[in-house]
DNA sequence: GCTGATTGGGCTAGTGTCAGACCATTGAGA
DNA sequence: TCTCAATGGTCTGACACTAGCCCAATCAGC
């Protein structure tokens, strides 16, 4: 608000936790978010600490925590891995409080408000910028796919679809605070019941936010993604009340 | 693009640098910004170092590379301090073309689109969000303090125009974001001379901002945000061209 | 069966980072 | 003029993290 809370803002912790924990929420986000699907493996080790800027004995530690927490499932020989066990769990309004006391009413908040904003403000852009043939066909296969999902796969198809609108931008900062906004909310969402009523208003949404960005039409796209994700903000809100 | 340009997104490096390099980083992004304005010392290392969650070593590492370049005057004794010496350099487009060439041309891309997306956002979030009568009064403040402005400070308090609709909404993650996105072309709209012509350009642009916000229209704000950030970026690639 | 490539598992020596204690300097106020 | 609180400057022992190496297990294909 005043000086002093933009002080606060850029001065905040150079790091999140350790390297060890840092990594577990990265793997966890990779998981959660369906990035890696349940059965697919991550890359080998090697290859993965390269890739995470890190040594392999802080990843195999990272490794070893999810492993014991049932994320994954490690196999060692040719054609081994770290396999993905992790399942989303069954919808149920009664973790959804569990979940909210653990984050914080507050961050609750600044999460969903965030999403909201780099969300609409990814879409806007895309919109804006027009779409060459091959980004419209990977945007309307999205949407095909997510249709056609049978319901266990819905959430992670659902984020790929999403992800799919700030990745098209083409920037990799926008695709990376849009991914970080949706894993600050996906076990809250993971908690609500998928009723065929929201899915057909959710199908209905997702097909006017398409229609907007391929029309190039900015204020169409931000108002169509506002709406759905304000839809989402309320039934969580309604859940929690 | 695909989907490995996912996991890609996801399973990049886990730290950008060690904590030293980051330290820099981060205290250079509060110099630029003008979070501490010239003059202004930093809080005292003992304190500093508890919020940016390092060590006092580390801390003391990064404020000696700032002040070996010139960044920061550091006086010893009761009263002293780290005081800030760093004053913006005259805009030369000159300078344009040698920031960019460090950067590169897609990262450069990459943090224009992030900051229209996210400024955008926030603006739209405040808008549809309504403001309490404190917060009016924060925003049309800093809209008078840079319409007062003289030309040494307007860059630092544009910043800070900019960075408090991000704050009003309220949400850490995305004050977070508006301030490195800001951060990430603040050595470009440095170079950019200040002309009476633009600066009056941009009074009307901010106006505009400012009403929309105030009259709770998220589309209005989004577009007159997006109207004055394509504004700068046309100047940009008019100097680079 | 073997074999060899691929993968996880484990060890070690070296470097980065930290917490905490203590020293040195400064200057406002007694 | 002296004092002392606030501040930067320095050192040390402990722990975290890394790079690089070698070992162990697995399994497709010969």
């Amino acid at each position: 608000m005043d000086e002093s809370a933009r002080l606060m803002t850029v001065l905040r912790p150079v790091r999140a936790g350790n390297a060890f924990e840092e990594t577990v929420e990265r793997l966890l986000q990779a998981i959660k978010l369906g990035v890696v699907a349940p059965g697919d493996k991550l890359p080998p080790e090697r290859e993965l600490a390269v890739q995470l800027g890190i040594s392999r004995v802080t990843l195999r530690e990272a490794i070893r925590a999810l492993s014991e927490a049932g994320y994954l499932d490690v196999r060692r020989g040719r054609y081994g891995g770290a396999f993905v066990t992790y399942v989303p769990p069954k919808p149920d309004p009664g973790d959804l409080r569990q979940v909210v006391a653990e984050m914080g009413r507050d961050d609750l908040s600044d999460a969903l408000t965030f999403r909201l904003a780099v969300e609409c403000g990814a879409a806007q852009v895309l919109a804006a910028a027009g779409l060459t043939e091959e980004k419209r066909d990977v945007l309307l296969r999205r949407l095909a796919e997510l249709n056609e999902a049978p319901i266990e796969d819905y959430r992670r198809l659902d984020t790929a679809f999403h992800l799919s609108i700030a990745e098209l931008t083409g920037s990799t900062l926008l695709a990376t605070a849009c991914a970080d906004a949706r894993s600050r909310v996906s076990d809250l969402l993971n908690a609500i019941p998928m009723l065929q009523v929201n899915l057909e208003h959710a199908a209905v949404q997702h097909q006017a936010i398409v229609d907007a960005v391929l029309a190039g039409d900015p204020d169409a796209a931000r108002r169509a993604v506002s709406e759905h994700l304000e839809g989402t903000a309320a039934l969580l809100r309604a859940f929690l009340a």
